[in-house]
DNA sequence: CACCATGTTCCTTG
DNA sequence: CCAAGGAACATGGT
């Protein structure tokens, strides 16, 4: 489930149950998931690294490590893709069909397990250059918004996905963000007013504010379940995820706040989700 | 069988 | 140069 909140939340739990650990083994179980990294350097570099820090920049996560001796430290970047997901647990759970590495961490194992192939892991941080500003922190301002949009002809939703002019907003979100501010996916970015910029700006915030919120304050699947503490899993699986969303695959669905019937379209061959009243191009 | 899916990147076309 | 569209990546759910 990744866009920035789900992420985000990710962070929050992995962050303290890496921290400080050693990895004693390094699977590479398909190459394909590393970008512009080699596996062999991959594993070179990982084995014997200690995990010293956890945070988010836009999708992507970076991994702070420590390196083995006296070996300087260095990041480690994953993107979840569509399908990703991390989590650590002990050595007698079957290991995921799609398991795509897995590192040792002593007793209990970090996975990262993506059956789409889309994600990826990485030692090159080049990717993140490319993001714009995180738009929960003091960067994201208005008038950088603004900016973004400037000349744009592109639809305000398509643009909105674009990582460049904000970082972490995905195609649920960019819907989301707009039937909040009650502005049309359609209408294009240089249309915007000032005070729509003003709405849509505030929007966005809360979205993501809200649904990381929401999330963290939710159990998520840390299961005991099957008797052996300790196993832990990301993912929604409460459905709790669906039901605070307002617009998003509610199609047909009336409105929360004027009833009309939600709307689906495609743009840049995505769906969105919008309700034609509230927002009027 | 067809179609759909939370993402990114590359390529072609206009 | 930009924007738009499509394909690719690959699997699974409905």
């Amino acid at each position: 489930m990744p866009e920035l909140p789900e992420v985000e939340i990710l962070a929050r739990h992995l962050r303290p149950r890496l921290q400080g650990r050693r990895i004693r083994e390094v699977e590479v179980r398909r190459p394909g998931s590393l970008r512009e990294t080699d596996p062999r350097e991959f594993r070179r570099r990982l084995a014997g690294a200690r995990f010293e820090g956890l945070t988010r920049r836009g999708k992507y996560l970076l991994f702070e490590m420590g390196g083995p001796k006296k070996a300087p430290g260095f990041r480690m970047l994953g993107h979840l893709g569509m399908s990703g997901r991390m989590y650590v647990e002990p050595w007698s759970v079957p290991l995921a069909k799609h398991a795509v590495v897995v590192l040792g961490l002593g007793r209990e194992r970090f996975v990262f397990e993506d059956t789409r192939y889309f994600g990826r892991m990485t030692l090159d941080p080049a990717s993140l250059d490319s993001l714009g500003p995180e738009p929960l922190g003091p960067e994201f301002t208005v008038d950088r918004l603004g900016l973004g949009l400037g000349n744009s002809r592109q639809a305000i939703k398509v643009r909105l996905m674009d990582q460049g002019l904000v970082a972490g907003i995905g195609n649920i979100y960019a819907s989301e963000a707009l039937h909040r501010a009650r502005v049309s996916p359609r209408k294009m970015a240089r249309r915007l007013t000032r005070t729509e910029t003003g709405r849509l700006h505030t929007a966005i915030r809360e979205v993501l504010a809200e649904a990381i919120e929401c999330g963290s304050t939710l159990p998520l699947d840390y299961s005991g379940k099957a008797g052996g503490g300790g196993l832990f899993y990301f993912g929604s699986g409460e459905g709790n995820y669906e039901e605070r969303l307002r617009v998003y695959d509610r199609e047909g669905e009336p409105c929360e706040r004027c009833g009309t019937s939600i709307r689906k379209i495609v743009q840049a061959a995505r769906s969105t989700f919008f309700c034609p009243a509230c927002q009027r191009a």
